[in-house]
DNA sequence: GTGGTCACG
DNA sequence: ACGTACGTGACCACT
């Protein structure tokens, strides 16, 4: 027989932290058993185990913690949201017939150990499934421990085991013993580190030989290694102890009791429904369950539910709806239109019926309403007073949700799904849904944000997707030839280089050709084998002709494939590309484009630049294109309070050099071109939330002058420092970091128990702020451009947003006009204690109007 | 589907 | 000892 042991804990942990922080269904998390389950199946499908089992620790102390004095008092308690889901995965493993052990006083390791026992004393044959390098010590003959690490599954016999660290498994405690855990708040020998430690129990076997060698005289080793262990004996010995996974936990001691059970294939379906893991229930061969209540956050107030009666479109209908000062909830799919009004749904397939809605009075509820907005540009119809879109709504409540559909918002919102009217459960939630999301909105202070930036600009972006930009294809094919001819060439060469011919643009094939047959020295690893991105490959310049090569085929096949082949694949027959802007998308506030993406085309290098002649204005129309000037460092003298920093802007002065000055002391006069680089690297990284390491990297110095220069910055410009601090402190504090304009990121790394992933939430902390108000800032300033052009009637619309760019499509006659409306607007979008600018330059193509 | 790479702000 | 700047999207190779 073979018996399957799961560490239920440190799998849930792997899933928890391995699977991202995804969106979470219905405020209860789901995101561990997700991962969870994707672990145990893959594992249950290739060993098939006739018995499986999984050990679960109790929260409450046990006898062995008080035997120490609180041993394990400095780790974090698991956050809420993996807590949750504990109770959840247990019911689960349950339903699918699988033993859940837990015993009060014996941690999750010791249930392993005693069920790794049974099985090698009846000949039975076990797996132990972890993430937990404690419980290698388990692995011998019949017992191997299957170790789930970040991302790949090693598995663990004896004779791996040896390979891996040259010892045997049980050895393991007496390493740890020496050396110590700090996850598990095993002290270990004080100044004992691995490799010291490795040494000694390599040559003296365990701790017990090895004292008594000491006592005796006859340990090799420093000074300071004999006189640590001679201090540390006693922490040597109760760290031994505290390192043994014990065999006796009090468990039905008989193999065959833990074979699997049958499936309860309804109970799992239910409860998998009640968390919307459909996915789950596919694989697992079930089908979703009616009629069971979506889980929820229990304390929340729900509203009731509403008996709905469906209606058939009659004629005459719409008289008590159109004119109505009530609030009408709508969605637009599939050129049906569905809506709510006075307890009735409607259901209308007729073109211009919906107009006739869309155009109407009425107040309107939506979900996503962009779409909507282009069929109006379309057909010359205009959608009248939407009051909200729940889309947009649940986007401001929370960023970083994978993606807003009603049923998901519903169950987070504690607002009623009424799945059972099927292809009308959408439309019949979506008024209560709104109240409550707005409700919500309201209470997290984002109600202005909500109606006088996010509403409106849904319009802006419909009109900008739906005008789209002129792309000269020819002009595109042309280039594109040029480029397939030069990347032949460069083929070919590379080719007679290496000897052979090889598929240049494999990361993998590359690598073995550079680092091995050609013998050049590897810097840097991924996961999957040598780094040869560009950064790599230009430290490799000098080494071989080769290399320079790659480099352009690289930047050549960039262009070709993504911007000539990927942009013409996306010109519709107007001879225009309409990029979907996506406005629930980003975390910290700003928009992203995509099909094609228009935000990345290429202006770094002057090769790449030309593309952008291909982008040009329609026949006797040209194009306005104004950015923001250093906008965020702007935001972050205005929101630090920094007095030294905003009177470098208030002066007028060239803000990285001003900056070379302050890091370097000196007058700004004697700056010269490379401490302006620096400074600007500074800058950058400053509102990233720097590091040392990485300045020093962009800049190529070492990594104490980088942290000199941060030093310097901090101490120069003081309240950005404190400015910092302070932004960390209250996102920690409340879980999220917040906008000028009261966007919220929330940030949930900032919890996390891992240093890295805490370290980058600080980063991501410091960042929000000042990203999101520059996002905030221009979409106004969008909003107010489109107003203003339309109320002043001119034959101009913006086509385009870069972040902190706009770019307007004008004819001749109005350009003039549209570009004082384009200058004006983004310059008094803000007022800031810094002054805002935003200079606009005129071309018919981007290149030409584009500095 | 994931990872590596590279385009942009 | 480890990992190492914020935010995106597209393409290719490979599993």
């Amino acid at each position: 027989m073979k018996l399957l042991a799961i560490d239920g804990n440190s799998i849930m942990n792997r899933a928890f932290y391995g699977i991202k922080m995804l969106s979470n269904k219905n405020g209860v998390f789901t995101n561990a058993i997700t991962g969870f389950m994707n672990i145990y199946l893959k594992i249950a499908g290739e060993e098939k185990p006739d018995a499986v089992a999984c050990a679960f620790d109790l929260r409450a102390p046990t006898f062995r913690h008080k035997a120490v004095e609180s041993y394990k008092a400095n780790r974090h308690g698991m956050p809420d949201e993996l807590a949750q889901q504990m109770p959840l995965i247990k019911e689960l493993l349950k339903g699918m017939g699988v033993h859940v052990l837990e015993t009060e006083g014996y941690e999750a390791d010791d249930i392993l150990g005693t069920l790794s026992k049974i099985c090698a004393d009846s000949g039975n044959e076990c797996l132990i499934l972890t993430g937990d390098r404690d419980s290698l010590q388990l692995v011998n003959e019949k017992v191997t421990v299957l170790l789930h690490g970040t991302k790949e599954l090693k598995v663990y016999t004896p004779e791996k085991f040896s390979e891996d660290y040259g010892l045997k498994p049980l050895q393991l405690i007496d390493l740890k013993a020496l050396m110590g855990d700090s996850s598990d708040n095993i002290s270990g020998v004080k100044g004992i580190g691995e490799k010291t430690a490795l040494t000694l129990i390599k040559d003296y076997h365990s701790v017990e030989e090895l004292y008594d060698k000491l006592e005796k005289g006859e340990v090799t080793a420093t000074k300071s290694v004999i006189a640590k262990l001679e201090a540390g004996k006693a922490d040597a010995e109760q760290s031994k102890w505290l390192a043994t996974i014990v065999y006796d936990a009090p468990i039905d001691m008989n193999a065959d009791s833990y074979k699997k059970g049958e499936m309860d294939g309804e109970k799992v379906s239910a409860l998998l429904t009640r968390l919307e893991m459909y996915k789950l229930i596919e694989k697992l061969g079930l089908k979703p369950s009616a009629n069971v209540n979506i889980e929820t956050v229990p304390e929340q107030e729900r509203p009731v539910e509403i008996e709905y009666e469906i209606i058939e479109y009659t004629d005459g209908i719409f008289s008590g709806i159109l004119n109505t000062d009530s609030i009408v909830s709508f969605i637009y799919t599939d050129s049906i239109l569905r809506l709510v009004y006075n307890n009735k749904i409607i259901t209308i397939d007729n073109k211009e019926r919906a107009i006739e809605f869309f155009s109407s009075e009425c107040k309107k509820y939506s979900f996503q309403a962009k779409p909507v907005y282009r069929f109006c540009f379309e057909n010359g119809c205009e959608l009248k007073n939407l009051v909200a879109d729940a889309d947009i709504a649940g986007y401001l409540l929370n960023a970083s949700s994978a993606e807003y559909t009603i049923e998901k918002m519903c169950a987070e919102y504690g607002s009623p799904y009424y799945s059972s009217l099927d292809e009308n459960a959408d439309i019949a939630s979506l008024p209560q849904l709104c109240g409550m999301l707005l409700k919500q909105v309201e209470a997290a202070g984002m109600l202005d944000l909500f109606n006088e930036i996010e509403q409106p600009l849904t319009e802006v972006l419909a009109s900008m997707e739906h005008y789209g930009v002129r792309v000269d294809t020819n002009g595109v094919k042309d280039f594109g030839f040029t480029l397939s001819a030069d990347i032949k060439g460069l083929e070919q060469q590379i080719y007679f280089m290496a000897g052979h011919e090889f598929n240049i643009s494999s990361p993998k094939q590359l690598g073995v050709i550079l680092f091995e047959e050609m013998g050049l020295p590897a810097k840097k690893k991924t996961k999957t084998g040598y780094s040869t991105n560009a950064e790599v490959l230009e430290e490799l310049r000098d080494k071989h002709e080769i290399v320079e090569l790659i480099l352009q085929y690289r930047q050549l096949t960039k262009l070709n494939s993504t911007y000539v082949e990927g942009l013409l694949k996306e010109v519709g027959d107007d001879g225009r590309v309409h990029s979907v802007f996506k406005q629930t998308e980003t975390r910290t506030g700003r928009i992203s484009s995509t099909e094609p993406n228009m935000q990345n085309i290429p202006v770094r290098t002057e090769l790449g630049r030309n593309m952008r002649k291909f982008f040009t204005a329609a026949d006797g129309y040209t194009l306005l294109d104004a950015d923001y000037s250093q906008i965020e460092l702007r935001i972050l003298a205005h929101m630090s309070g920094d007095k030294n920093m905003q009177s470098s802007f208030i002066n007028g002065m060239d803000i990285h050099t001003a900056t070379a000055a302050q890091v370097f002391d000196m007058p700004p006069e004697m700056v010269n071109s490379e401490m302006r680089r620096a400074a600007k690297a500074v800058n950058f990284g400053i509102v990233y939330g720097i590091g040392a390491f990485s300045l020093s990297k962009d800049i190529d110095v070492s990594v104490a002058e980088a942290d000199r220069y941060i030093k310097n910055y901090f101490a120069k410009y003081p309240n950005i420092k404190s400015f910092m601090d302070k932004t960390v402190d209250e996102a920690s504090e409340n879980g999220y970091a917040v906008t000028m304009y009261g966007r919220r990121r929330y940030i949930p790394e900032l919890k996390n128990s891992n240093k890295n992933v805490q370290a980058f939430g600080k980063r991501a902390a410091m960042n929000a702020p000042v990203q999101g108000t520059a996002a905030d800032i221009i979409k106004i300033a969008m909003v107010r451009v489109y107003n203003r052009l339309k109320a002043e009637e001119l034959d101009a619309r913006l086509i385009l947003q870069v972040h902190d760019e706009l770019i307007i499509e004008v004819s001749e006659k109005d350009a003039e006009k549209a570009a004082a409306v384009l200058g004006e607007e983004m310059n008094s979008a803000a007022r800031l204690d810094v002054p805002l600018t935003a200079e606009v330059e005129k071309g018919f193509t981007w290149y030409d109007a584009k500095g």
